[in-house]
DNA sequence: TGAATAAAGTCAAACGATTGATTAAACCGA
DNA sequence: TCGGTTTAATCAATCGTTTGACTTTATTCA
């Protein structure tokens, strides 16, 4: 039925009565999806809680399906512009600035994904499409997570000396990532672990420093081995 | 209704029968939710799957809920013992002597977290009830992660000369065990980065054998970091 | 300018399909 | 035959979606 974007092709102007409620909708939905899961998600439920209609859903997005993919889009797109600008693209960098811009967009990123109440709710909706692996996926990992780690994987390249396209690179990334990403998803056993009441500012500090700490212990290790 | 255990109570002599629909059904339904969610897979789906009627999720476990909880307990006493078998409790040993049985325990893991099918459904499956928080998270908790990572603070603490209930170390084990994780979560996406079709035991050796070569790099930069 | 027309948006009600759960009858080895 | 087990039928509730009437906003033309 639908071809392709939403569903009224009505985009001239922006007005304002149809953008709050597609709007309202979508990030009502971002957070439930995010909070209860997508098929535990009814409708009614987020039509109620964005004040809205049922039927604005069909109207705005063709159906839950189109509200998820656009729950998708908004987030990919809206991480990657993030992304992008704690990332400015420079060449010619030296191995400590590299490895100080590696840090820098890692801990922002941390620091973003851990504290900023909106930006959990969109790592929780991105988590949950990867790992449904629904249609969006294919969209996530093209326009958000290649261009992205391909970039850190330029920097470790640059900060150690190792090849920037080799799969042990490639890996060693991914687990760079990884140690940030835990503290979102376990947020509930780490909390209860360390004591904590939740993940704040001061929390997300913690972590941030000691992530990048690692991340340090890791070039320094890597060079060491390139030296030989 | 149903005060604590399953339905019936008649565990007396272990007959055949009802052991196999029963077990067919938890077996299915732990596939099924941890492929497709809880709330996304329907009871008829798992009774059609085990080849089991509808009526007997209700029979063995009182409720589709009573069976989510019967799969969580399957699984976190599973996990708890083959943690266990990984992790001889011992006492007195030498830094290198905790830092090789700290290096098996998460090699273990990982490989098996990874690679062996049964594993990974499980693996999936505690993953999405930590992010659902559901009311097994609770004994997911106090039976598995507390006493196993407990210990691993405790080999890691003697391995570095950390202090072993510091917050510092607490954070610092669960970023190990995050690099791990991640790669069982974010599989769609590294598995396309790295142009790899699946993780199965030889992508699964790989990753181990980076995870651990981080560790050592930490382990021994804690070290120096001590010595002065 | 101002009434007429069209379009965009909202809304309550209803649709068929599917959900988790329950029931009573049938089954069957002891 | 008895009690544990399986089965098909059925329950009310809720699901995503559709409908058509309604109000609001924008556009047109005399």
């Amino acid at each position: 039925m639908w071809e392709e974007e939403g569903t009224h092709t009505r985009s001239d102007k922006g007005s304002n009565a149809d953008d709050n409620t597609k709007n309202a909708l979508l990030q009502t939905a971002i957070s439930l999806f995010s909070k209860n899961g997508f098929a535990a998600t009814s409708t009614r439920e987020i039509a109620k809680a964005a004040k809205a209609n049922i039927g604005s859903i069909s109207y705005y997005f063709g159906s839950k399906e189109g509200l998820r993919r656009a729950c998708a889009r908004s987030i990919a797109s809206l991480v990657a512009a993030t992304a992008a600008r704690a990332l400015p693209d420079s060449d010619a960098l030296s191995p400590d600035e590299a490895t100080e811009q590696l840090s820098n967009a890692l801990g922002s990123v941390i620091k973003l994904m851990l504290s900023h109440p909106n930006s959990r709710n969109m790592a929780a909706f991105l988590l949950q499409e990867v790992s449904e692996q629904g249609e969006v996926l294919d969209e996530i990992y093209t326009h958000l997570l290649e261009p992205l780690h391909k970039k850190l994987c330029r920097l470790w390249s640059v900060a150690t000396g190792d090849p920037a396209e080799d799969s042990q690179t490639i890996m060693r990334v991914f687990s760079v990532l990884g140690q940030a990403l835990y503290f979102r998803i376990g947020e509930p056993l780490v909390v209860r672990r360390l004591g904590w009441e939740r993940i704040g500012k001061p929390e997300a500090e913690q972590i941030s420093e000691m992530v990048l700490q690692n991340l340090q212990d890791m070039i320094i290790a890597a060079r060491v081995r390139n030296k030989t």
